[in-house]
DNA sequence: GTTTTTGTTAATGTAAGGTTAAAAGCAAGG
DNA sequence: CCTTGCTTTTAACCTTACATTAACAAAAAC
């Protein structure tokens, strides 16, 4: 029954309005990452795990319906929710048919705004069944237990494994012999690819290495340039 | 899956607002009960079952808060929703302590209320599921009656749990082996997730400890940032 | 051979949890 | 009322757990 947080993406070129909703949306539970404008919008995007867009329509250089179909590209599921002042039809017609979820008309009450997106998430929330829902593994000699975040080697005492350390090793079981990508853990486990938490990454697999050292028949193996791959040995 | 009448008691002493708000919630299929003051709205409690109360905050003899706090020893789990002209920052905070679900100040949305009704219900009715009425529970070595609130260990001596102490023991005894979260005793017991509460149900762990100590197979383990587990080793 | 990527260890800063004691609430009973 | 005893909250201080960053070594790519 982990109630995950749900992520944000608000891209709003009025310095004033964008600070008012992100603070607004923040205080409502909600994790709320604030572009100014169309480029950098994309750009966030494609760094972070959002589970929801707000853009606003009307935005110099790229606006709302451009960044939105750029956004569908990447992402065909996301819902979209678009900001606008004015409220004409070719308008509202022209962001259902990029994809929006929802229409909102400047000034709103922000009141309805968070009702209509806990409406979306919650309509998401049924249609992902895809998401896989897993907590346990076998990995070689090893059982991990994903949820209350513990390994154990031939039963053996129970290891705990801190959260990044949870996620990520799951994140390498869920692939198992397989190429799990860098980008995939970055986004998806630290929200954020960047030079750091790339690093960062690298610093969880060496402690991941060093938990599964005792089986020599398990191992992470880096694939430059690519990820990794948690492989196991199965003769014996 | 048959659908049931959800039935709402609402407590209004303005009789036009009282009069157009039930109307308005007649015609969105609920059952409403109009109660024109506290003491009415008492005794139309005791006598129904309710899924939800609509509460007025300002009310002659009787206000809101009041009433609140006597339903809550009826009924400590039904979902009650304050209707309040003033937006006054020690009022709502009042009303979460009373175990308030949501708040609404006058004049508001119509459809805003009907959108919270709706959300309560689904979060209630979620919560229903997981809600055991098991109340004696047997912990390695022990013997937990949550109704009598004692706690025996091998037959011997009974020792008396105080209420805070009994309920969230029999919060970590529903999960036993697994996961409590923290958010699920703090909603539930303390009815408010905050610093302080946190705080609390930190010390009330540091007191369980202590009682459990007796028995070297039973304890209770922190799960950083997730919750607390109520572990029995089973070997002897 | 130089640059980029990865491996590893250690240092730092912050957040969460543990513990104890004092203060505040609260419900009898005098 | 005021006290008394019990329960709960608040506060303070301490310890542990985590994640990030830095620094340097090793490997791979170019």
């Amino acid at each position: 029954m982990e109630e995950q947080l749900k992520r944000i993406l608000l891209v709003e070129d009025d310095p004033n309005f964008g600070t008012v909703l992100k603070d607004y949306l923040s205080m409502n539970d909600y994790e709320v990452t604030h572009a100014k404008n169309g480029m950098e919008g994309f750009e966030k995007f494609k760094r972070g795990d959002f589970d929801l867009c707000i853009l606003d329509v009307m935005m110099p250089y790229k606006d709302g319906f451009t960044l939105a179909k750029e956004i569908r590209e990447k992402n065909a599921d996301i819902p979209i929710v678009f900001l606008t002042a004015k409220a004409m039809k070719e308008d509202v017609l022209k962001g259902y048919k990029v994809g929006a979820d929802d229409y909102l008309n400047k000034p709103f009450d922000s009141e309805v705004l968070l009702m209509k997106i806990k409406a979306i998430m919650q309509r998401k929330a049924n249609d992902t069944v895809a998401d896989s829902k897993q907590f346990e593994f076998k990995i070689g000699g090893f059982d991990l237990n994903s949820k209350l975040r513990f390994l154990t080697y031939n039963g053996g005492e129970q290891v705990k494994l801190s959260p990044k350390e949870n996620e990520l090793l799951r994140m390498l079981a869920l692939h198992e012999n397989d190429l799990m990508p860098r980008e995939l853990a970055l986004t998806k486990i630290w929200r954020d690819d960047n030079y750091f938490t790339s690093r960062s990454m690298d610093v969880y697999i060496a402690k991941l290495r060093k938990y599964l050292k005792l089986d020599p028949n398990v191992e992470i193996l880096n694939i430059h340039g690519e990820g990794f791959r948690l492989v196991v040995n199965q003769d014996a």
